[in-house]
Parts: structure tokens; C-alpha cells; sequence
DNA sequence: AATTTGGTCAACCGCCACCTA
DNA sequence: ATAGGTGGCGGTTGACCAAAT
């Protein structure tokens, strides 16, 4: 009756990554982009399926990612979002930069459900959270409140899919109308600082897809990871690659050595 | 000190929508 | 029109840890 898991079944690795596979993931990412995730593992040399690696990168390894508890404002808004949208945590998250929908989820069950529960317990009738979402997706419509937040983040998507590199949810989750700004310098406890500077939108580099496009398509052309020159996301892979990667391993592990990688780490 | 309980969160699973040939 | 491939999403699980008993 149940399906064997894919990955299980080609051999792949499954559970909690490594810091290793982790430093595999982002340089092969930093590299030549995503642009095919069941092809990437192969190509990057992990023995882990693309799903696996897609929901490692989004959830975790992105440059963007906010990490540290979340403030009251976020906790309110995601309640409030919540109140809207329903459980369309990919939704709600695009309405917080830097915060992942899986994130959001878990925060949600752990502790603002709770919370929500003992409010509504002491004031009224719980609020129907899905009323509004089936209403739209029935009439393919959204309130004029959400219909602002909703077409930004498609409209992006589709541009995105009319442009030949394909991106992921994560790219579309930052098309909110909040511009962050990422700030690589460690901090003490080694977290990214993103900040909020208005309300209008973009994140990343412009230039951040288009240049891993560019080393995507350098790539495309051969079967194995080559080497490609010129500018690619994050870092300037001759001569700070490896300054790169240790940022990463003192992120993920706070030890301030660098590993030994295996193949395209040459 | 040992065991149980509860909270947290990374990761997996299965389904669905979209795209392309 | 449709079948196969792929990405994305939401629900769920399970490992880990700390607090409580």
C-alpha cells in the first residue's frame, strides 16, 4: 500500500544533513544555480534526492535566511496573516522576508496556535481562518486586501517563469512588498541580519539569477561541474570562494576550521 | 538518578499544479 | 489532448533536548 520512498529505493541518503553535505550543497548552488533540482544532487555529487536538497537550500542554507527567535511583531503578523489566508504558510511567509513557510508552520503549532486558541476562548467565537481563502479560491479571487499581497508574489512568479532561469518558491517569497537588505558580516552568534528598510520590495541582487544563469548555461553545456570564471552569487569564486565557505561552516558548526570536500572543492 | 512528558524543529511524504513534448 | 517530468506546498513525523515528576 504505501509507497517506497524514492529515496530509499535509489540508495539515497535520508535523515539530517551534514555540515559537509551542507558545504557540498551551497557551493555547488553558489556555482552553477539550481536549475534543475533532481538533476542537482547527481551533478553536485550528494547522495540525496533533488527534494531533499531543494528543502535543505530553502529551508535552511539560503543566504536570506533570518534565523533567531521571532519578535512579537512577526508572531502578531503571522497570527493576523494567519487569520486571512489560512494555512497557506508559502503565503504568509512571503509577507515576512527571511522566514521560511516551514518555519512559520512550526511556530505556528508550537506556539501560536496556543495562543490564538486562549484569545479567542476568552472573547469570541473562534474565526473561521479558512472562510476567506475558499471563498477566493472559489471565485479565483481574493479580497482586495489580500488580492494586493497575492498578485505581487504571482505576478513575480510569472515573470520568473518567462525567464529562462527557473526559480524556486524562495525567490517568490521575497517578493514581498518588504525590502531587506542582507548583511554577511558575522555577527556574534554567527546569524544572518536582515533588515527591513520600507515597504517596497527587492532582495536580492538583481544580478543574483542572471549571473547564476550565466554559470548555469556554462554548465549546461558539459555533464560534470566545470569551472567557470566571472561573478557568481555571493562571493567571487577565485579568490574568495573558500573565505565562502568558511563563513558557512562557522554558521552551521561555530568551529573556525575549514573541511577537506571532496570533488569540486579540487 | 532515572524516567516521563512536552516543546521544538528539521526533514520527509504525498498530492497537486504547471510546463513541455 | 495528454502523459510524463518537475517544482511547490501543506501535513506529518521523529529525533533531540529540557523540564517535570
Amino acid at each position: 500500500m504505501v509507497r517506497a520512498p524514492c529515496c530509499e529505493k535509489m540508495g539515497l541518503k535520508k535523515g539530517p544533513w551534514t555540515p559537509e553535505e551542507d558545504l557540498i550543497l551551497i557551493n555547488y548552488i553558489q556555482q552553477f544555480g539550481h536549475g534543475n533540482w533532481r538533476a542537482l544532487p547527481k551533478l553536485a555529487g550528494l547522495l540525496r534526492c533533488g527534494k531533499s536538497c531543494r528543502l535543505r537550500w530553502i529551508n535552511y542554507l539560503r543566504p536570506d535566511i533570518k534565523r533567531g527567535n521571532f519578535t512579537r511583531e512577526e508572531e502578531d503578523s503571522i497570527i493576523q496573516l494567519h487569520e486571512m489566508l489560512g494555512n497557506r504558510w508559502s503565503a504568509i511567509a512571503a509577507r515576512l522576508p527571511g522566514r521560511t513557510d516551514n518555519e512559520i508552520k512550526n511556530v505556528w503549532h508550537t506556539h501560536l496556535k496556543k495562543r490564538t486558541l486562549k484569545k479567542t476562548h476568552s472573547t469570541i467565537p473562534e474565526i473561521k481562518t479558512d472562510s476567506i481563502d475558499d471563498i477566493s479560491r472559489k471565485n479565483n479571487t481574493e479580497t482586495d486586501f489580500i488580492n494586493v499581497e497575492e498578485s505581487e508574489g504571482m505576478e513575480f512568479n510569472r515573470q520568473q517563469q518567462n525567464s529562462p532561469q527557473q526559480c524556486s518558491s524562495d525567490d517568490s517569497s521575497l517578493t514581498t512588498d518588504d525590502t531587506t537588505t542582507i548583511n554577511n558580516n558575522s555577527s556574534s552568534d554567527n546569524s544572518m541580519k536582515i533588515e527591513l528598510l520600507s515597504d517596497d520590495f527587492p532582495e536580492m541582487d538583481e544580478n543574483f539569477w542572471s549571473e547564476v544563469l550565466s554559470a548555469d548555461e556554462s554548465r549546461s553545456a558539459c555533464d560534470s561541474p566545470v569551472e567557470v570564471s566571472g561573478q557568481v552569487p555571493f562571493c567571487q569564486l577565485e579568490s574568495v570562494q573558500f573565505d565562502s565557505m568558511d563563513f558557512w561552516y562557522n554558521l552551521f558548526t561555530g568551529a573556525g576550521e575549514s573541511l577537506e570536500l571532496p570533488g569540486i572543492f579540487g
